[in-house]
DNA sequence: GTTACTTTTGAAGGTCTCCATAATTAGTAA
DNA sequence: TTACTAATTATGGAGACCTTCAAAAGTAAC
């Protein structure tokens, strides 16, 4: 059932007109009225009415007439995409990222720190803190100037935002994210998957940019998937949607032990670390290195068969660590793949590299924005941070 | 992203009311102006504006006042669902069933035609045309007057209503549905895998009504899957979803074997009469019975917990011909999702029996019309038979 | 049977938002 | 300085909503 529009007086008209002119001119360079009127389906007068109103409420900005035309100058207003910000945050085994974007998602400022992979909760949570203090400095802002912000962790995450289970992490199980981060910052704090805030990510600015229903594989030291359904991100009914990797049938489980086995790197190299000498192997063309990825492919495309089946997405996006060795990886993956299903999706190497969770954690933030401040239902207000 | 409201002018609001009305009204008893006034949140004087315009259409009929009220008696309207009808057609392999409602889904006639199994495409699609006219005839309407249809039927149906591929009647290969059926009656014609279908009617008038992601395993003599994830039906980029059966790791397509091995039944059944002569057996207490449904459970539940473990939907819903055996299949098969899953979903047993394919086609066929009919976007026009 | 009470109906007046059209203004180009 | 161009401002009108109040049509009580 579609969602159903609940009528109203007139302001509601209002409030529609505003809205499609915010709609218009969002992610654009500044508009002239007519050419505002011409993309709302408005009359010259009616949007003039609703961008000095947009304008009074500090949403629009009038920017110099543009030079050297023919005619009286127009005025020309931009959004003010910096009357609010919004941040995201990758708490990664080795590396917290925090970034800070207006509101049409430019990122203003970002701060990579490392991290023993070895740190506590306490020692984890501090980095965190100074990230983002360090970030909101970094471009310029408050804790309260900032609207919403998104977290992005590896485990299972409740509603309420507490990791409800980390496998990487044993000492990650309890922490409550949303409200750590909350005391720092304003507006909401939604704690999120990080496979699935990278799926969001490539949906956003990366290779799935146009693709409704997209399988996202998080290749790395950890197994992991983040599904888009129908432009949306999956999360199931209790957020535990993607842990296909559960079931020992579908290959995630031993996957990572056929790179373990690797006895071609020098002597005492960190098991995290072995799998890039076997890749580095197959690349020069070592048959026990190109096996061995073979056989990692296969258990990695076991799983990967399983969503594909099940959901039928147009793209499949492989990502994380191992993405990187793509030019080894991808071929036998992909053949793996073809042998198993029914319809063949393309399937193609993220682009957005490491900081793909973290921009997904922007997205997110945003599109929470976007629901609560710009709503069909609600219409839009003064732009001030929402409340919790 | 929301979808966006295009804005407008002053009839787009009556446009608007107009909806929040026919929305109140829809599936309920005739209201008066007071009641629908307080229901759409509308002034008096302004809902009874609405309310004439609409009468005037069509949409609404005047009720007899109800008597017994102090106060003058207030004039009541109620939605004229039976302005328009659509049409719901299961074509199963031994049964076609044609269901004829009107716009409130209620289901006005019913028509059940046996057909042999064995009929090729011509006889099949003779016992389709002939099940449809008896049906509008016993329902009293001409092909005209049904605004929507939808066809289940098993296989793969692409987007324009042709089967691309049927694995259980190769003759069905190729049939242009839509176009088909489209001969009979008006309005759209929609095509749509039976699975999907039954899913659908769970969500609507059986055991998923509230649920909001939910499973349903057809588990019969083919098994199949209905995904409904965000309350919608999954089809997935090119009508592939669901097809996790042909993976054969997940153990559904030596499912079967299990059963057909039993040796218990009377010399001569057919293959396909043995299911039921080994749950009957089971319920009896037969120890080699038990343990044929448990490796049958075990299988299904490989496939079903890929499905769980991937969308982590709120409930499982086992339907098909084998639900009728639900009291020895359920238990053996929640124990083996429960083995494996991260969390839990309810499982349940189908209520619908064999109609509700015909009758997730009609619902189909409604979801569409209120898609085109009843939509934010275009509004409620006068009640004619939408165009193809 | 009349009167009082209750609730709906119908009408009037006002406000808001939109639109179309025409007159005015502020630039560029000749 | 004059012509041209395109945006701005002003005016009048229509549609849809709201609030308020008197009239109407019943039931309940006397």
């Amino acid at each position: 059932m579609t969602e159903q529009l609940a009528g109203g007086d007139l302001s509601r008209l209002r409030q529609l007109n505003a809205l499609a002119v915010v709609h218009v001119l969002r992610g654009r360079e500044a508009l002239t009225l007519t050419e505002l009127s011409r993309d709302t389906g408005l009359s010259r007068p009616s949007t003039e009415d609703v961008v000095q109103q947009l304008q009074e409420q500090g949403w629009l900005e009038e920017v110099q007439p543009a030079p050297g035309v023919m005619g009286r100058p127009a005025r020309r207003y931009r959004f003010r995409a910096d009357a609010g910000h919004v941040l995201g945050v990758d708490i990664g085994g080795h590396t917290i990222r925090v970034m800070a974007a207006d509101l049409d998602g430019q990122v203003k400022h970002t701060v990579r720190t490392p991290v023993a992979i070895t740190a506590g909760r306490a020692d984890r949570l501090g980095a965190v803190d100074a990230a983002v203090g360090e970030c909101l400095a970094g471009a310029g802002l408050s804790g309260a100037d900032v609207w919403a912000t998104t977290v992005g962790t590896s485990g299972l995450v409740d509603a309420s935002g507490r990791v409800v289970l980390s496998v990487a992490f044993p000492e990650w199980t309890g922490v409550h994210l949303a409200q750590h981060v909350g005391r720092l910052v304003g507006g909401t704090v939604l704690v999120e998957n990080d496979s699935r805030l990278a799926a969001l990510a490539e949906t956003w600015r990366g290779v799935a940019r146009y693709a409704q229903h997209v399988v996202y594989l998080l290749a790395g030291l950890r197994t992991g998937t983040g599904l888009i359904i129908d432009g949306r991100l999956h999360r199931g009914f209790a957020q535990a949607a993607g842990e296909i990797g559960a079931l020992p049938e579908l290959g995630w489980i031993r996957a990572q032990e056929h790179l373990r086995g690797w006895t071609g790197a020098p002597a005492g190299t960190d098991p995290d670390d072995l799998a890039g000498y076997v890749f580095a192997a197959a690349r020069d063309g070592d048959r026990r290195a190109v096996a061995v990825v073979r056989r990692y492919a296969r258990d990695l495309a076991l799983g990967a068969s399983a969503l594909v089946l099940a959901l039928d997405p147009q793209l499949v996006v492989l990502g994380g660590g191992f993405s990187r060795s793509a030019d080894v990886l991808l071929e036998p993956l992909r053949r793996e793949i073809e042998k198993r299903c029914v319809r063949i999706p393309e399937i193609v190497t993220s682009t957005l590299g490491d900081e793909s969770v973290a921009l997904g954690a922007v997205k997110l933030s945003l599109e929470h924005l976007q629901e609560h401040l710009f709503d069909a239902r609600t219409g839009v207000a003064a732009p001030v941070r929402p409340g919790r």
